[in-house]
DNA sequence: CAGTATGTGTTGAAAAAGCAACACTGCGCG
DNA sequence: CGCGCAGTGTTGCTTTTTCAACACATACTG
C-alpha cells in the first residue's frame, strides 16, 4: 500500500543522517554531509523530503527540527531484512555472524550474557 | 583512500540486484528491476557502474555477466557497519535483537545452538 | 537466403536532482 | 533606529540521471 517513492543520492544521505540522530536542525543535517553544499540547498533537500512524507518538521523555539516519519522500529525490522535478503542470502544467522566480527575489541562478558538471553528469549517467543 | 562516488537510484537497485545474485546478466537484473524500463535503459546504468569501478564484467557464452567489484565480506561489513550507527545508535546487541525478530517462526533449535557457538567463538577471538 | 530472436552499444532528449543567489523574517545589540 | 546574524523559502540555472529509439552483431530456423 504505501510504496513511498525512491531516494536520490542526496535525500538518502539527509535520511540517514536524521535517522542517526533521530531529530536535526538543517544546520545540524548540513555539517555532517559529505561535501555539504549551501544551506539554501540542504533545505531544498529537506523541504522535498518532507513533500515526499519522509521527513516530518515541527517548530522548536525559532527554528524547524526534522524527523522521520515512519517510527524507528518498523525502519529498523525493514531495513535488517532488506541487508539480510541482499547481502547474506536470507541467513539471518550469517547476519549475526558479521555483526559480532565487527567489534574487533569482541564482545564483553555481559554482552554476551545479553546475547545469550535474546536467543533465548526469540525461541520462547517463536512458539 | 577509495572513495567511490555515491549512487543513484537506479544504479544501488542494480547494485542491490547483482549482490542478491552475485552474478546475473542484464536480463535477469532488468527482470527484478521496480517498474523495469528497457532493456537498453538498464545497460545503460550497468555500463556505467562499470566505468565507476563498481561491476566488473565477464563474458560467458555469448552473453556478460555482472557482479561486483568489491568482495562480499567487506560489503557485508561496511553495510552492516553502517545500519548499526545509522538505525541502532552504535548497539550491536540492539542490531542482533531485531535480526532475531525478523523470522516470526523464531530460530529453531539448531539455529540458537549455532548462534551460541557464535558468540562463544566471537569471545574467544576477541582476545 | 530472409526472417526472427537475443545480446549489445550509441545517441539525444526529457525529467529529476543539485545547487547558489537572492529576498524575506525575527532577534539581539550598539 | 540601523546593523548584522541566524533561520527560512523561492527562483532559475546547471549537471546528472533516466530512458527509449535506433543501429549493429551473431545465431538459429524455415
Amino acid at each position: 500500500m504505501n510504496e513511498l517513492p525512491q531516494l536520490s543520492r542526496r535525500e538518502r544521505e539527509v535520511m540517514d543522517i536524521v535517522h542517526e540522530l533521530r531529530a536535526a536542525s538543517s544546520a545540524q543535517i548540513r555539517s555532517r554531509m559529505a561535501e555539504p553544499p549551501t544551506d539554501s540547498a540542504v533545505r531544498s533537500v529537506l523541504r522535498i523530503l518532507v513533500g515526499k512524507g519522509h521527513l516530518t518538521r515541527k517548530q522548536v523555539d525559532v527554528r524547524y527540527v526534522y524527523s522521520p516519519c515512519v517510527p524507528i522500529s518498523r525502519m529498523r525490522r525493514s531495513t535488517m531484512r532488506h541487508v539480510v535478503r541482499t547481502f547474506f542470502g536470507g541467513s539471518v544467522e550469517g547476519a549475526v555472524a558479521t555483526l559480532l566480527e565487527l567489534d574487533d575489541a569482541g564482545p564483553s562478558e555481559e554482552e554476551r550474557a545479553r546475547l545469550r538471553a535474546l536467543i533465548d528469549r526469540a525461541s520462547r517467543e517463536g512458539r
